[in-house]
DNA sequence: CGTTATTTTGAGCTGTTTCAAGCGCCGTGG
DNA sequence: CCACGGCGCTTGAAACAGCTCAAAATAACG
């Protein structure tokens, strides 16, 4: 039942990496950047729907994603799931395994995906020794919480459309952040998925779709979605 | 319009709280006790709707609740908005802040309370030296990622009555660890503020509290709460 | 003890879900 | 190369959970 988990080990150079702003060397000087690449021995390849990790699995390792994206979930015990974040390349996937060192969520690649592991252990050692590699560390996880807190108030109090506009909103800041279209975005999510981060149907994601098309707001075709009226769609998130 | 931050300031002594095992100072030594309790140099007490702080103030400090509570709400553009926690004794506080060095929603105290403030740039320079309370720090940090995830979970993917449920038993084992009734609460928040933290209406909060009292499950006066029946309670979450 | 805020309850309404059917794309195999 | 089958997406119609509006009951407060 669960896919091998293929993995290559390659030598990392954050030095050359192209989300080297984005992700954790974050104003380090050359050497801090050297002994931050020694900490990190691995690149790990995963395939679409390979787990990254699964709930319970022991912690050992924070990831920084380098390309690909994955989905984390949480499981309820009666079958229940909810997706709780799409990740992109730059972002650091794990931190809810700090907590007690056991994962409470588990992690798959949404498509051909490479991750470079960062052995917390190491980690904490390292941002002892680094001031602003600590600070960055520390940065990186209040995002992280930041980031639920704004999912909370999506879905506490906004309404399926809404929630569906601040979804194609974040996707596109994002995208622009890694040098990409701020217009044009490739899902790499099914409707259901969309549906259970949005907590919503995947029946009600394709009408919010559809509704958002006839009005000029899209252009969607299933996976392809082009955004045509940001302003407008800024408008419907509420921030009016 | 705001009102008066009342602010005392008394001596701290990890010590001899008797929310030590909760709090910060867990598996310290004395000596590395007495550097943390150096560390907080001010307690703050705080009148029941008193901001702790707001959004936007500029981050400074976390704060260790040591005793009474507080909510915490996000604001939203257009007037909306969403409680996002409540907070007890031994419980820290202000972590979101710490992303972009200014606060991204605000804490007030549900009743009157005290706070012991934890200048973030000194608990970071003694977390460089002392590896526990390192270790400490970031699984607090991580622990309420993981919280925020559950709440994902029920905001995404629970009914009202499960939602009303699951509260109860959070609550029930928060008190639990407090040395409280696993079985008698004091609600701080009114139904309003249910209902904003759980993503429902008002009205449909105190139905869903009538209903539990219909069928036995728990005795409602108004604030004080008695959960009768614990084990149908949790079969309703859905650990069926 | 009157005034105000909070909670409860009712009745009707609405947005989202549920159930069901049809469509389109893509990979597989004939 | 085309037919077939499967999966994901769309769309419709009916059901329902939770919301809105309204009013009464109860608690909190000066």
């Amino acid at each position: 039942m669960p896919p091998p988990t293929s993995s290559k080990q390659l030598k990392i150079a954050c030095s050359n990496c192209n989300l080297r702003e984005l992700c954790l060397p974050v104003d380090l000087s050359a050497d801090e950047m050297g002994r931050l690449e020694a900490l990190s021995n691995s690149k790990r390849s995963f395939a679409a729907q390979d787990y990254l990790y699964r709930t319970g699995d022991h912690f050992k390792s924070l990831y920084a994603i380098h390309s690909g994206s994955f989905k984390t979930r949480v499981l309820h015990e009666d079958g229940r799931e909810q997706v709780t974040g799409f990740l992109m390349a730059g972002e650091i996937i794990g931190l809810d395994a700090i907590s007690t060192d056991s994962h409470t969520c588990e992690a798959l690649a949404m498509e051909a995906s490479e991750v470079c592991e960062l052995p917390f252990a190491k980690l904490e050692e390292l941002s002892r020794d680094i001031p602003s590699l600590q600070r960055h560390l520390h940065k990186i996880m209040s995002r992280e919480i930041v980031r639920d807190q704004g999912i909370m108030l999506l879905l506490g109090s906004m309404r399926a459309e809404e929630r569906l506009a601040a979804f194609l909103l974040n996707l596109s800041q994002r995208n622009t952040a890694r040098g990409f279209s701020a217009t044009q975005l490739q899902l790499r999510m099914s409707r259901l998925e969309i549906g259970s981060y949005l907590g919503l149907k995947l029946e009600t994601v394709s009408r919010a779709f559809s509704h958002f098309q006839e009005d000029g707001l899209i252009n969607v075709k299933i996976k392809t979605v082009e955004l045509i009226d940001l302003p407008r769609l800024r408008a419907l998130v509420g921030k009016s």
